[in-house]
DNA sequence: TATGATTGGTCAACATAGCTGACATAAATT
DNA sequence: AATTTATGTCAGCTATGTTGACCAATCATA
């Protein structure tokens, strides 16, 4: 589990330190690219980090202009963040090299093996985390 | 990845803590457990971090008696690192929780799951780490 | 409408675990 | 004897997490 995720991760901290971001920005980026208009509670709630922590990254995304955020309808104290386009293109970059693996896994070892990844993947998970997966993808997980 | 990741060490991380410990000291423990008289730089080259900073970690291990060292047979100046029974009691306290987690995989989702997993997890490596792994474990890997 | 809860932010300080660079020592090799 | 290797140590930097304290705007409700 090290070593894969060592390397899985490894090409895209790569890209991310010529930019002079880290791992932590990625996530950011990845999770608001997942989920346009996320709000920050939302962002903190799937990371499971403090909002001290999340606010030095985030604040640098957006000065940088990877990330825009606009008051909410709703509830105008929410910030709803989104990817900017170039915030997109270096989601896109940065997930590309990843599915590549994927790709190249999947290749080489099929479908029924990368089913039983995404099985034994889902397994290791907290019982709530897989839940709250399970929600949000519920034709992938399970 | 991310989320399995996380939980997967989410209770190591627990025990360790308590301890005082990281899971920079579990990755040195797991290691020197793997393969009894390792030498600094065998472990440097798995773990493909700095001396510097395997230092840190490892003088811990050292001072809190998890790891001893013996001068090398061959060669003076290595040291050969081992864990202590100390060392041994906690190793296997950390194993046990992580192999419940795939003990649970296992049972949820079956062997041609855990099969899957095992042959995506190599395919996510870097081809040299690939390689290294099969020569080190060639009836799992592959 | 006043009060309290929620959403979010800031400042300061600290910890862990990585990094680089420079230099030291003992042992092995040539 | 000179060089290379295995390892260590000091000093300082960075990234990313943590606590605690406190602030402001907005929302919901008694």
């Amino acid at each position: 589990m090290f070593f894969a995720y060592r390397d899985f991760t490894g090409e895209a901290d790569e890209i991310l330190s010529e930019l002079g971001l880290g791992r932590a920005h990625h996530r950011v980026i990845y999770f608001v690219g997942r989920q346009p208009d996320i709000t920050v509670s939302e962002l903190l709630g799937i990371l499971k980090i403090t909002k001290q922590s999340l606010s030095r990254v985030l604040s640098h995304l957006i000065d940088t202009g990877y990330i825009r955020q606009t008051p909410g309808v709703r509830d105008k104290r929410q910030r709803l963040l989104a990817l900017t386009d170039k915030g997109v293109a270096l989601e896109a970059k940065l997930t590309e090299v990843q599915c590549r693996r994927f790709a190249a896994a999947y290749s080489a070892r099929g479908g029924d093996a990368v089913d039983g990844f995404v099985k034994v993947l889902s397994s290791l998970l907290d019982e709530d985390m897989r839940d709250q997966l399970r929600r949000q993808y519920p034709d992938r997980i399970d």
